[in-house]
DNA sequence: CTGTATGTTCTGTTTGAACTGAAAGCACAG
DNA sequence: CTGTGCTTTCAGTTCAAACAGAACATACAG
């Protein structure tokens, strides 16, 4: 078992903070962060002695990891053991978590939005303000959806060529 | 004080949820929810009851609602009282957050990337590996600044028209 | 100046998510 | 079939964030 440098540490500490922000689960975060690092698949028990977390905790957050679709698993031979990588795509990984938190999130909230707006009795007071606050929330919903689904269209690539563009427009004006 | 309508009470709530599950604190989720329902500036006290919360939790969650400048007090004649309401413009406030969150977590993150690929020793084993995952995720980290500053660029309402247009365009094409 | 209404800070408590270790489940070698 | 190595599930336990209520601070009316 390799042990971690300094930078890796870092690194590793850095990204369970990061993700505790953004509602994911600490080792979730940690683990990703170490195989992401990591030039070779790493097994269950290496994962969870390198970052002193239970194997059971382990095995919990990669089944996360995997449903997610950044992480699998993948053989070794002569090994019984599953060994695990990461994606190493950075903005392919980015996109997945981003589609599935819209699916998981956003989408209900859309489905609440319309729920409301449908259910909302134009008879109970202050109707009226009720609907236009739930129609202007809902609107931005929309948008949102329509958005990502612009992006998830745009190949792997375009978006960062896309920036190098804005950029280069935006240097030329000024 | 108004009793809350059952829309009313559903919004409130899968919003405090959704605060939950990105890292904002359900009541401070709860209490913008009732805010931008409401037809009038509440006052704290007010606000405590009618989601049955202490006054106390009530201050703290205002006052994080103002540093996000998505809330502000209001006075109201022959009464002493801070009344608080919500901003209008969703954009606007979705914006504003996005805004905040990126100082407070995208930043940082890319100092740290920066850091690390800094002080990364070129003799620690791996280290050529370790530097190429590290810079391509700075180089996602630097391309979503980007991305932020141009968004900043645009004025409220253009990227509503913008989905329009791209609506349009890709119907055209099938 | 005193008392009352309002807002804030502090401290101890509660709560739910995260985590551990043990038990159970599985797959394969022999 | 049986034992071994690995993984998953389950039942408590731990811990940090959120919260309540009290104490404190402030502002103002009278």
């Amino acid at each position: 078992m390799a042990t971690l440098t300094g930078v890796q540490k870092q690194y590793i500490l850095h990204w369970g903070e990061m993700g505790t922000r953004w509602g994911i689960n600490r080792t979730v975060a940690q683990i990703h962060a170490l195989l992401y690092l990591s030039p070779r698949a790493l097994p269950a028990e290496e994962i969870a002695k390198t970052l002193s977390v239970a194997r059971s905790n382990v095995s919990t957050s990669i089944r996360e990891l995997e449903t997610w679709g950044i992480v699998r698993a993948v053989h070794v031979l002569g090994d019984r053991r599953e060994h695990y990588e990461s994606m190493k795509d950075v903005w392919e990984m980015f996109r997945l978590v981003i589609e599935q938190r819209k699916r998981r999130e956003i989408d209900p909230t859309r489905e609440l939005l319309r729920r409301c707006l449908a259910e909302l009795d134009p008879k109970e007071p202050g109707a009226d303000f009720t609907r236009e606050r739930l129609a202007a929330m809902a609107g931005f919903f929309e948008a949102v959806t329509e958005l990502h689904d612009q992006m998830k269209r745009l190949p792997t690539g375009t978006v960062r060529k896309l920036l190098r563009m804005g950029t280069k427009v935006r240097k030329a004006k000024t």
